[in-house]
RNA sequence: GCCAAUAUAGCUCAGCUGGUAGAGCAACGGUUUCGUAAACCGUAGGCCAGGGGUUCGAGUCCCCUUAUUGGCUCCA
């Protein structure tokens, strides 16, 4: 016998070799119907595996994210199998469960078509059927390689060889289709029981786009059909939420064929970047601070200098003035440096905060493009802070707690990663370590969890990314920052220490918002368009009833404008509740509507955008109540 | 840049296997002066992304280009 320490702490005792799906059924019916995998000792497991001595076990549903990949893992095999009946001829590569749901990539020449997915489906729908049980085998290196080479699954050869000597070597088998995996894997094909393929995608095998491109279907599977509809529907939600479409409903910007990638402002879009850029002077100020302007274009020499040129230069744009060489700035460090120069420096002045609202060009391939979140040109609330050695950490700190305090104003949640030397970098591997563990130091001090990203580094430095979510999940960086103790020295950057010498300061580059659009495309999203009132477009709109009140409309507009209130007057000839919907579409935090009885009272009738009806108020209430919403910034 | 899909009025979309472009909303003109999410009638609006081809005839078929979308790669 066995002892079997559960979840909930309990232990039972088993006859050894007891699989743990026999244990999963022993505790109940409803919990065997619902497992989807074990994990014994924290090592996620088949329910078919027997279980030869004492573990703690939790048995995995698809609520828990492992249950889920394995769940979705055995939906890619599915769909692999169907691809294998319906198309012989195709070689498999890889297909893993991802976050949200799972893919698997092939090899064929024939590219597949939507009316393929469709009998795909069907496919799969028969296999599902057929109820087949996994089988997991394992077999030794050469056996599995030549059982491959018979099959031509030359890219399960290529896993197979990369994987390490000792490693064990398992397939899983269900029916006729045998893959290549290290599971684990639900029992039966039976259990997935609603399922859809969502898009056809190329992709590189491995992810090199050196490597042959890969046809990749994308899919996500439930065990129910609700949890199915319920998904997709999520996805229609986001749709409505996404930044694009916003951007062009409540008229914030636009982005035209003439130049791709380069986002027009409108007149609305620019109240909310506006806004934004005052509070961040502000809070700058606030933090010691100091703000400049550098050009756009500077001369060819400069990006030289700075390393641009050689490893930044495919993303930069060049254009020529009276025959000298230029180039549109990508970056506005080497700006930032300049003005360094301009004087000299005493240890007592240093951090030196310098911070610059630039705009910046960078060529990003056609495909990239997204939206405001993916652009070619962009404003980055960049500083540079240069400093002492002894000054790294706490100014690190204090960078980490500014980009706090803003994302927490707008109440996104984010998450960190810490990227180290690229390829492709300037300095010595000491510099790196010094700069890496400097940035872990501030890390650990804020208590931060973060993941690390190797070799995602900018070419002069490590850097912190803080990460933003979009409305449908995917993650965008926003905010960095990055040590630098590169262009100090390309620049021969100096400051008299108090020891009369010259002496070399370090220096950080980062940003808060990231890109200014990019930030806004997240806002959109995150806010659904409606804004809160610190940042809406449009605050107040009056709606009149009548053209009997337009007179008293206008007179409070104005008093409205005067104490800085954002307000539209709708003083059409339509119906009350043509002009709602109207200003409710619009996303305005706030309708006055006035017609004969507010103009009797010298009242207003308030509409909230969150509250809806707020009945009949005093003006000076209303302005009350809404000047101290516009303070608190929607917190 | 690569793979795939898409491109019709300001917006959302019809237009079947080729026979000469249509709806709703928006705009404009009129009627209606109305109380919390869409009043009624009328008018105008399109080089069907651009270019080339096949055909007696192309929005529909083919090729090229551009842009967009979803991925891959890359990145704020």
């Amino acid at each position: 016998m066995i002892n079997i320490t559960l979840k909930d702490g309990t232990s039972k005792q088993y006859p050894k070799g007891i699989t743990v799906g026999e244990v999963a059924k022993d505790i109940s019916r409803g919990l065997f119907r619902a497992a989807v995998a074990g994990k014994l000792d924290g090592e996620t497991v088949d329910l078919m595996q027997p279980i030869n001595n004492d573990v703690q076990l939790n048995i995995l549903t698809f609520d828990d994210i492992e249950g889920k990949k394995a769940f979705w893992h055995t939906s890619s095999h599915i769909m692999a199998q169907a691809v294998q009946r319906l198309f012989p001829d195709i070689k498999l590569a890889i297909g893993p469960s991802i976050d949200n749901g799972f893919y698997y990539d092939f090899d064929t020449d024939r590219p597949f078509t939507p009316e393929d997915l469709e009998a795909i489906e069907a496919e799969m729908t028969k296999i599902v059927k057929e109820d087949l049980e996994l089988e997991r085998f394992e077999m030794p290196r050469q056996e599995a390689i030549d059982s491959m080479a018979e099959k031509g699954e030359s890219y399960k050869i290529e896993l197979i060889e990369d994987l390490p000597e000792d490693s064990v070597i398992s397939f899983y088998r269900q029916g006729e289709f045998v893959d290549l995996c290290a599971g684990p894997h639900v029992s039966s094909t039976g259990k997935v029981k609603a399922f859809k393929l969502l898009s056809l995608a190329g992709a590189y095998w491995r992810g090199d786009e050196k490597n042959k491109m890969l046809q990749r279907i994308y899919g996500v599977a439930f065990p129910k059909k609700g949890q199915l509809d319920e998904y997709l529907n999520r996805l229609e939600e986001a749709k409505k939420r996404d930044h694009r479409k916003l951007g062009r409903e409540l008229d914030l910007f636009s982005i035209h064929e003439e130049g791709p990638g380069f986002p027009f402002f409108h007149p609305k879009g620019m109240v909310i970047r506006n806004i934004l850029e005052d509070f961040w002077r502000k809070e700058h100020v606030k933090r010691g601070y100091e703000e400049i302007k550098t050009p756009i274009i500077l001369n060819q020499d400069l990006w030289v200098r700075s390393g641009h040129w050689d490893h930044y230069q495919e993303n930069m744009y060049f254009t020529n003035i009276d025959d000298g060489d230029y180039a549109i700035k990508p970056m506005n460090c080497p700006g930032s440096m300049i003005l360094y120069k301009r004087k000299m420096y005493s240890y007592r002045d240093l951090p030196l905060r310098i911070a610059e609202l630039g705009l910046v060009h960078r060529h990003e391939l056609s495909g990239a493009l997204h939206g405001l979140m993916r652009v070619r040109c962009f404003t980055q609330d960049d500083a540079h802070i240069f400093m002492l050695p002894e000054h790294i950490k706490d100014e690190i700190v204090g960078v980490i707690d500014l980009v706090d305090y803003f994302y927490k104003q707008f109440g996104f949640n984010y998450h960190v990663e810490l990227s180290t030397k690229p390829e492709k970098a300037m300095g010595s591997d000491e510099d790196w370590d010094l700069a890496i563990s400097a940035l872990k130091e501030a890390l650990e001090e804020k208590n931060m969890e973060y993941i690390i990203n190797e070799g995602d580094g900018a070419f002069y430095g490590p850097k912190i990314d803080f990460h933003l979510e979009d409305s449908i999940g995917r993650t965008w960086q926003c905010g960095t920052i990055q040590l630098d103790f590169q262009m100090p020295e390309r620049f021969d950057l100096t400051y008299i220490g108090a020891d009369g010498d010259k002496h070399r300061p370090v220096m950080i580059h980062r940003v808060v918002f990231g890109s200014i659009e990019r930030f806004i495309g997240i806002l959109i999203e995150h806010y659904a368009g409606a804004f809160p009132t610190w940042l809406a477009p449009v605050q107040v709109r009056f709606l009149s009833i009548t053209d009997r009140s337009n007179q008293y409309i206008q007179k409070l507009a104005r008093e409205f404008e005067d104490l800085g209130i954002r307000v539209e007057t709708d003083l059409r000839n339509e119906k009350i509740g043509y002009k709602i919907r109207e200003a409710r579409l619009q996303r305005i935090p706030y309708m006055l509507i006035i017609g004969d009885k507010e103009v009797e009272s010298q009242q207003i009738a308030v509409r909230s955008r969150d509250e809806g009806d707020l009945g009949l108020m005093e003006v000076e209430d209303f302005i009350d109540r809404i000047k101290k919403e516009i303070k608190q910034k929607g917190q």
